[in-house]
DNA sequence: GATGAATGAGGTTTCATTCAT
DNA sequence: AATGAATGAAACCTCATTCAT
């Protein structure tokens, strides 16, 4: 049972979110102009107001959709106990969600300074400072929580900064998970391995 | 009494290259216009095309002088034999630089996409390719490998990521670099922690 | 027959080109700027970008219009035979051609070193050095040859240093007209005149 | 009226006059800045400002050099009968000053635009007003006063217009000169040979 | 005889945005 | 659903010029 889609009512919207995001993610956010996107597009740019009210306004239709799955995952582990297990599979999921729209979420990561002033912003921030909690304990040492928050990071890393290793991606993926479950399992059990 | 109108001192070069690094990380680089840069000094925009000959070259020359250092802790670290030991040392002095010229490091950080396209992207991009070259064994599994560059990456986050956490910058600043050595530790002795 | 069917554009860019030819002509290319023309119009310089995309493109616009009809003129001259008459006919239709766009020969005439640099020079170039090339004989002597030459500067300058000469406007030109077919007839018949 | 020649008092100066009407030919009067003249001497701007008031100064001050032959050539033309002959004699004199300052005469025949509105300006119209009512007399036919404008013309267009013939520059030079001289002498004797 | 530092005016170009059609 | 025409603001940059040293 197909959808009777709606013809091609949001056809053109989709598009221009498509190369929007593309250009945004290649060349930056402010060095794509709405001129640039229309002529990708083919249409003018007095098209893109048809679809959305400003430049600013597509990005965050983008945003809405695409980091919706992070919000969803906060909640989800919000109403799980607290135990290593919830920790490690809310990281499995976030590399779900990030490799899923692996796009997106670089564009975020190399235009953190535009991004920042940009209404998404704020949303973006909670988004991760959930997570961060729900992964550090406010009491454990530094140590530990620094571990979780890097647990983190090297997932947002992994996406990128892996293009000069050789090797299948799907197994770099896999090793990036696996270190970052490693952090957030040594972050709970402090028998160190530091000498 | 009228205090006359002292001609600026030779200093005039510096006192650019650093309102502009602050107003490059505050704002980010796109966002920030020279007539700004300029307003902040009292000077006109044309005092700053007497010593940059464009915008991007007072960046240029900022980067010179504050990336300088990682290059050489490259160099360093080339003569050096290859233990775990010289690995430690180089993320320890590389935490000193990072944390000696914090602002630019957050700016490259945060403005990745626009440093990429600039004539400085290529030359930081092999500063850290250099780096990871030293402290990865391209033999080693792909999970060792991770936790390097993951060692990497995690002093990089710790220098914006963790101002939402509380406690002293230094107590921060020295668990960011435990959790860094204790990955290059784990990534030489592979006797893993993981479940 | 052909009707170069152009979409009904609103006259604003045909009274930009001639805005623009008026004051180039005036006061040249360089030292007349598009807030200028703008101002002329009573518009502003972003509506000129809107039309055209640089300034040099105003002028290659105007230049392909009024230029057109020199090519148009060695396309036919070179379906002729080489008679002296065939070559007098052509100064005929040249100096048709060049008092019917004053205007831009002269403009042509008096900025040659910035037309040169532009786009434009190239064709123009080609243009007179094809109506050059059907005129003369290479085989002839080089007197003959700086006849024929001659013929086609007497007309270009014509156009604009006969100003301090009284008389009809219509008698000079026929005047001019007349001194240059008589040089590519000599130039053709050595009876020479010279003593 | 010969001055003793100070050693080096002027070679600053004529060094400076000598790269600008380089570059001034070269690219033509607007697209030439002082920063540029001032690098190819390796000096800086503002030592040109030591020598000359303002930029046209320059100019002016090569113009009263090389301009000054012609204003000589008319005086003594003025003190001569009006004869066929003092009029070749001219034009051979003439020639001569063309070709002995080619670089000058080239300069100002490509930027006319711009000479125009320059003090030179005046001067230089004067000269060639000048020249023109001693070689024409204004009761002739419309006719022969255009052959007499077209000479010096001829001798203009001659220093530039021939670089696609091939040949050697002096026989190009006489050629120019002949036709020149020829079209006073038809200019003088009515005996058109037009058919 | 020349420099270093700076300025004010103005240049071309690009941008996001609007609105009648 | 989309276009054509236009705008206002602002961007980067260059220029001729000045002046204390």
């Amino acid at each position: 049972m197909a959808t009777p889609h709606q013809p091609r009512r949001n056809d053109t919207r989709r598009r221009i979110q498509d190369v929007a995001l593309e250009l945004f993610a290649q060349q930056g956010y402010e060095k794509t102009s709405l001129r640039e996107i229309a002529e990708h597009l083919d249409v003018t740019k007095a098209a893109l107001y048809y679809h959305f009210k400003t430049k600013e306004d597509i990005l965050v239709s983008i945003a809405d959709d695409l980091a919706a799955p992070v919000a969803e995952l906060i909640t989800w582990a919000g109403g799980q106990p607290r135990t290593l297990e919830t920790k490690q599979e809310m990281l499995r999921r976030y590399s779900d969600i990030l490799w899923g729209a692996s796009r997106f979420f670089r564009f975020i990561q190399e235009n953190q300074a535009t991004v920042r002033d940009l209404s998404i912003g704020e949303s973006l921030k909670n988004n991760l400072h959930g997570l961060n909690s729900l992964l550090r304990d406010e009491d454990s040492s530094m140590t530990a929580q620094v571990r979780c928050i890097t647990a983190l990071f090297a997932m947002h890393a992994g996406m990128f900064a892996m293009q000069n290793i050789e090797g299948d991606p799907e197994e770099k993926r896999a090793a990036v998970l696996e270190v970052a479950l490693d952090l957030v399992a040594q972050a709970e059990a402090p028998s160190a391995v530091t000498g």
